[in-house]
DNA sequence: AACGTGACAAGGC
DNA sequence: AGCCTTGCCACGT
């Protein structure tokens, strides 16, 4: 569980530190932002090594559909879902606005295989 | 060096 | 709207 310093998410994770509070980021927006198209997951992966005492904001990461990506009932969920209502976004059946709190707007669904 | 994995994304049904 | 499958690719082991 240690924040590497070196390799590919510490980019990840200083494009993370970006994002505005009241804002929120999906992890496909963080990756491409950081040059790794494709690599949403990696994101997930750099995010999921940080410890406890990060300032990094992590709860400002989303997954593409602005919903949270832990188990509902988890604490992790409780507690991302806590902080962002406190930074004054408003959740709509589980869900976020993408349009309206999204930092970065790429078009979404416009990569095609 | 190969293999399984993941706090993902997109498309099909 | 959900659930499932497939694609993705750096990381750790």
């Amino acid at each position: 569980m240690r924040l590497k310093t070196t390799g590919r998410y510490q980019i990840i994770l200083e494009n993370v530190r970006q994002i505005p509070k009241g804002k929120v980021a999906t992890y496909g927006d963080i990756a491409r932002l950081s040059g790794f198209l494709n690599c949403a997951r990696l994101v997930g992966y750099a995010l999921n090594s940080l410890p406890d005492e990060s300032t990094i904001p992590w709860h400002r990461v989303v997954n593409s559909q602005g919903k949270i990506s832990f188990p509902k009932y988890s604490t992790a969920y409780k507690t991302q879902q806590r902080i962002l209502k406190k930074e004054g976004i408003i959740f709509e059946s589980e869900r976020i606005d993408l349009k309206k709190y999204g930092w970065l707007q790429f078009n979404r669904f416009k990569i095609k295989r």
